[in-house]
DNA sequence: CCTACCGATCGGTAGG
DNA sequence: CCTACCGATCGGTAGG
């Protein structure tokens, strides 16, 4: 792994345990073992450690979203198919995930405008996959807007909990969630 | 209004907009109007400040649980009633609301101790309503921690859009969700 | 509530 | 990758 990787990696961790301003670039270079100064030879500046973090998490997203409406299928199985991509990519680096849904408001212009307006066209995927459910019958919602966002709030808390060596993989977390929110909590 | 509500509220609006850590006691007395080291005879340090958002919204939150459980009834109705709290005190001070839930992790001990065991305990009034529902047979869910926690994080996004001059009230945004909870997309 | 100020720390650069 | 250092800013205090 290539240094500007390790600083990235513990600059992940530490951004999503103190937050990204309250960690400063001594504490990146200590937990590197090296020091300050010495991190500008490999990063330009500090939010641009974040953003590579967030934009790379981004493209995993996109990745994910892409394969998934790709195929044929169901407006449930469409629906299954997000959920398993966007649980995998959480649970994949759980770190990264982290940093990628809580620390993105500080970047600067004109990242963060592009940022934003990613995060929207991935959520469209999600509202178009539960618009064409409502049109053919399969889903019942008030709003389809409000559905969509129901569904990736409830999905990102993941992180917050998950540990790779639990018992419940990511597929069976990514099903779990996707019983809960196709058939609802009532014993039908 | 006293000059220290004051302080609180301009405190929040800036701690939801920018961060606790990337607000500076002088970004707040410029919003005041007054110099920096003013505040402190109102406040005894930035971190009070954050404290006492926290723990009032903890308050509030359990305030609402509170008279949402003491009610007899069915398990949904229960859980209805719970969301109903729940959004009504995330919707009637949106930017407290967003503060309590994304910096309580800048207080220091003991206070993030404390913090952290009321919201285990507020927590634990909703698995008890999952818990309770699944023993008489009203829901059907794979766990019940992890249900309690999905419902909480699909509510806790409402912060990020909700406006009180916008077309859902709050009773309208609950009676939504609790239908989305309990009955899922799927159109049965 | 202000002026004046404290020591500490910030992100980052120069030069080797 | 280090030493040495920059100007700016931080939370907070003394004294009025």
């Amino acid at each position: 792994m290539s240094r500007k990787d390790q600083i990235e990696q513990k600059a992940t961790a530490l951004f999503k345990a103190h937050g990204f301003t309250a960690t400063s670039m001594r504490d990146l270079a200590h937990a590197l073992g090296i020091e300050a100064a010495s991190i500008y030879s490999h990063i330009r500046s500090k939010e641009e450690i974040l953003q590579r973090i967030c934009f790379r998490m981004a493209e995993e997203f996109f990745e994910g979203i892409t394969a998934a409406v790709s195929e044929e299928g169901t407006a449930v199985d469409r629906l299954k198919n997000a959920v398993a991509a966007h649980v995998a990519v959480l649970t994949r680096n759980t770190e990264a995930a982290a940093v990628f849904l809580h620390e993105w408001r500080h970047l600067s212009e004109p990242f963060l405008l592009e940022f934003l307006e990613m995060r929207d066209r991935y959520e469209a995927h999600f509202r178009a996959i539960i618009r064409s459910g409502i049109h053919n019958g399969e889903f019942k919602v008030p709003d389809e807007k409000f559905a969509a966002l129901t569904i990736l709030s409830s999905l990102n808390w993941i992180h917050t909990w998950y540990k790779p060596e639990g018992k419940m993989s990511a597929q069976e977390i990514a099903d779990s969630l996707s019983a809960m929110l196709l058939n609802g909590l009532r014993n039908n």
